[in-house]
DNA sequence: CCCTGTTTTGCAGGCGCATGCAACCCGAAC
DNA sequence: GTTCGGGTTGCATGCGCCTGCAAAACAGGG
């Protein structure tokens, strides 16, 4: 690996090209698959490449061909233990594909005001985007600027444009009313996650619906935030309160596990004093000290499904809608009675 | 916001220049702070920009001024919940500084050399290497890039020019040696984390180093992985041995949360039976249930100024070594007798 | 060897923006 | 009114690469 042209930055196509012999034009194929250019000149262009220490400039090569390899993820507070998984899977398998990731986190005092403008000026190819509040106009917004945009775990609210893929979330909530109703419990509380949270909303609606639907109304109902002090100071309330509920279902497993921290820090016991069910099936769920019994969803289906309808979304060009459901199930373990 | 331009694409400074009447210049310069430009022609083009939807391509930008305003962000196993903080704080105080964080994860089976040509090929202004195996030579390479790095929680061990900012692991080993001597115990084991990742090696390295001052040899030693499961094999093991250690030092919080279920799956209790430490002082160490005697580092200190150096360095094109080290310090809870 | 059809190659222009330079404008000082 | 200086402006060029087009090279077939 030879040094510099003299210019301070590195070597470019031009260099390489007067090292090979070659026009920049046969550099430039060498570097992009299913180019035209014979076997003999792209392993010149190589050889000159390595010599000189030679890597494609992806900025100029997105300025040309104005694709910018890039899908912006967006998600919420990746601090909830089911996040920082999907991330990781997410970003791998968009990199398998060849798009490169770039990472931004809505919550707390960050809106999606302050995190639109970076996205749009990137002209970033595509978008993920989780579970934030203002999904739908964030969405909107890139499609717009041309991204593909699919939402993860959620479904489109005010859009009928966007993609989406999520799990059974309102079947998850009507399994969990099921399953609780035909333990012979009738005292049932829900803990939300943040209200204007697309995941929380349908999985309260299948719960609360169902009982209805058979017959008994809704005992009880505090938020919890999606977070573990959430989970536990609203069981805390439930517990301590002059009758409590039998069983309470949380809007995700950090809130459960909170939860039953709360229930026990009241004095009382899981399950057999109060039963706890949650939604998500991460893995602290099934810790000893928890055994949370909940609503597992096929993550990795979810994970895949997401990234390849993206990719081909912006191979294509096309954006037809397309919308995903995985199924989900009940997993048993100890916290309900 | 009128349409476009026919082009099918967006706007550009073109559209802008012409429909507010000044030339391209003006137009580039008022999107750039502190350019020579007047108030008016400022107004004007501002005007003209938001009636046409106009927004500064990156893309281009970058590829004008050499520096695409994206910092790699590369990244372990983010499954431990000590990282999904430092990621989401991280980026967040890069946006501040106006970059954009290029999300990468190395472990399992994609290593360095898979990443790598991506980190390159993007011309990432800067990256922040956390705790994955070749992190110095990922660093060595792109400092070579001319970007500037800095290793997070961890120093370069080959090389002598990368920066980084950690706490003081070995200085915490020491502590804990002394902690728990001093408590009386002197059947003493440690379980390693993932063993050629750094801060598991000084960790130990205070630890045994201590204990070797102080007269007493290391009882035994496993490994578990930076992992719960990990965690929780290692002191299965160590639990069900002939004779067993008195107390265990855990490479990282994660790992003594699995350790501390593992005593307990062996029929033994925490910390009456075994004592366990930590180190990190992530949020799960303060749950009830395991209420983790732990090394706390100032998280939130490590990550300012990793930033704020690395921010520095891009800005001046210094790359002078920076190396700072965080205090720690024992936070008391109940997993030590 | 000529002709035709198929690669392969190079040229030139373009992607959207930044910036050094020289021309320009304007107000202030003389 | 003239001169001077600082703040503004536009021009032209370049950043590194892609790609449509036409010319060139090649491979067969007759």
């Amino acid at each position: 690996m030879e040094d510099s042209n003299g210019s301070g930055r590195g070597p470019t196509v031009q260099d390489v090209a007067a090292r090979a012999g070659v026009s920049i034009s046969a550099v430039s194929r060498a570097f992009t698959p299913g180019a035209s250019i014979s076997k003999k000149t792209k392993e010149r262009v190589f050889d000159a490449a390595n010599a000189l220490g030679y890597t494609p400039n992806l900025v100029a090569r997105s300025l040309a061909t104005h694709r910018s390899g890039i899908v912006g993820l967006v998600m919420g507070d990746i601090r909830n233990p089911y996040y920082p998984e999907v991330v990781d899977a997410l970003s791998r398998r968009l990199a398998t594909h060849g798009f490169r990731t770039m990472l931004t986190t809505v919550w707390g005092d960050i809106t999606v005001d302050d995190v639109a403008p970076s996205l749009v000026q990137s002209r970033v190819d595509g978008a993920i985007i989780a579970s934030i509040a203002d999904a739908d106009r964030l969405g909107e917004l890139l499609y717009k600027n041309g991204a593909a945009v699919m939402l993860f775990n959620r479904s489109a609210a005010t859009s009928d444009k966007l993609s989406s893929v999520r799990c059974e979330n309102v079947e998850g909530g009507r399994s969990v009313a099921n399953y609780l109703l035909d333990k012979g419990f009738s005292r049932l509380a829900y803990i939300a996650g943040v209200e204007h949270i697309y995941t929380t909303q349908e999985r309260e609606a299948g719960f609360v619906g169902r009982l209805m639907e058979r017959g008994v109304q809704l005992f009880a109902r505090e938020h919890g935030d999606y977070t573990y002090k959430g989970g536990f100071d609203a069981a805390l309330r439930l517990a301590t309160a002059d009758t409590r509920p039998e069983a309470i279902f949380c809007a995700n497993d950090i809130t459960a596990i909170g939860a039953i921290d709360g229930v026990r820090a009241a004095g009382l016991r899981v399950p057999e004093d109060i039963s706890i069910v949650g939604f998500d099936d991460i893995e602290l769920a099934s810790w000893p000290p928890y055994g949370l019994t909940t609503v597992r969803q096929d993550k990795a289906a979810l994970i895949e499904s997401c990234v390849d309808v993206l990719v081909e979304q912006i191979r294509s060009g096309q954006r037809t809608r397309h919308i995903q459901l995985v199924p989900v199930s009940i997993v048993e373990r100890t916290s309900v009675r």
